[in-house]
DNA sequence: CATGGCTATTCATATTCATGACTAGCATGA
DNA sequence: TCATGCTAGTCATGAATATGAATAGCCATG
């Protein structure tokens, strides 16, 4: 019951069309959530048939027809329930975390590798997350656009997003010089 | 096929009972990944029976009997196999995000005592961590510990989680004092 | 001396998430 | 012009994760 109420919250500023939110969730752009195109599409049906959103068909000529959907008053009345309920807290699930708690049980060029790896992956994806916030604020300062500007949702999960982001970046790179270093001290005894 | 693994790598260092793997994995301890308690004794038995780890009987007289896992050779082969494989990159999936993310359509202040609710969690689970950190290196430096410890894994997975944390704290405070000034802001008008 | 909480685990079921395979037309580059 | 890739979606199935409910004796607290 959270993909659910991650659609409708993607879906509140912008009318999208399913194919269009299997980008945004897809790794781009979902900085508070994830999900494959077919969870998706069922879900949009499902908030469909539930009346949480509506969607109208577009035809177009040189590409399918899509549809587009936008919350409705019930959708959003779903989310004003949904944020009153205790969240639960969230938790880091991530295989290459694994992998590093056995860092002194498997072999460790492997586990260098997936961290430069990971950290490559991180970089790149700091500097999407940087160009949107730019996008987001326009020519206005951060602190001016969180104060003045009308739609700072996003902005604010983007931020979370990047330091997420950066947090993962730096600790991949203090990882691997870690066991870089122990590894050449190893290799000269 | 990553409890799997993520349980391998919580007994690579210490026998455990199922009982007490609940605890690390419930939600202190587990830095790396997070799970229900019938999910990890459902995941014990399968991983008894593919001769990953072996479990020997504890009588007690004063409480139930236990059993403790530890894991085997095929089990840390199986481990080593797990980490050449690819990591797929691990993305936040939060309540709470999806909440900020609505945040100029729902009520703002249930928002801002829900981040406030988180960041007192994230706090508390600093302490936690930073203690742990602590009693892991001893009277040693970060830097001392990590160049010669033997058991560097547990200690790297901590500081992720730590760093997590402390960016989970910073961001809610940062979002709730935005919140609460527009919303000072946007009364006084 | 009753109540609730901790150890220690199991069974069954429900929900959610991920994977693979498939359609079909248009556009783009080699 | 052949192959690849993008738009726009659907169907079916499988794996992973979460939830609810039980058992049963011991220990501490009020």
């Amino acid at each position: 019951m959270a993909l659910r109420h991650a659609v409708l919250a993607a879906l509140l500023d912008e009318e999208l069309s399913g194919y269009q939110l299997t980008k945004a969730f897809g790794l781009g752009v979902a900085n508070f959530w994830h999900a494959q195109p077919q969870q998706l599409y069922a879900e949009l049906t499902r908030l469909e048939q539930d009346g949480l959103v509506t969607g109208r068909e577009v035809i177009q000529d040189t590409r399918p027809n899509k549809r587009l959907f936008r919350v409705t008053d019930a959708g959003l009345a779903e989310l004003e329930r949904f944020t009153a309920l205790t969240a639960k807290p969230s938790f880091i699930r991530d295989d290459l975390m694994v992998k590093v708690q056995a860092a002194d049980h498997v072999d460790t060029g492997t586990l260098i590798a997936q961290l430069a790896e990971r950290s490559t992956f991180a970089e790149a994806k700091i500097g999407v997350l940087d160009g949107l916030l730019r996008t987001m604020r326009g020519d206005r300062t951060e602190e001016e656009f969180l104060r003045h500007g009308e739609r700072i949702g996003p902005y604010l999960t983007c931020l979370r997003g990047l330091a997420f982001e950066r947090g993962n970046r730096d600790w991949c790179e203090r990882a691997a010089t870690v066991l870089r270093e122990r590894q050449g001290a190893h290799d000269r005894q």
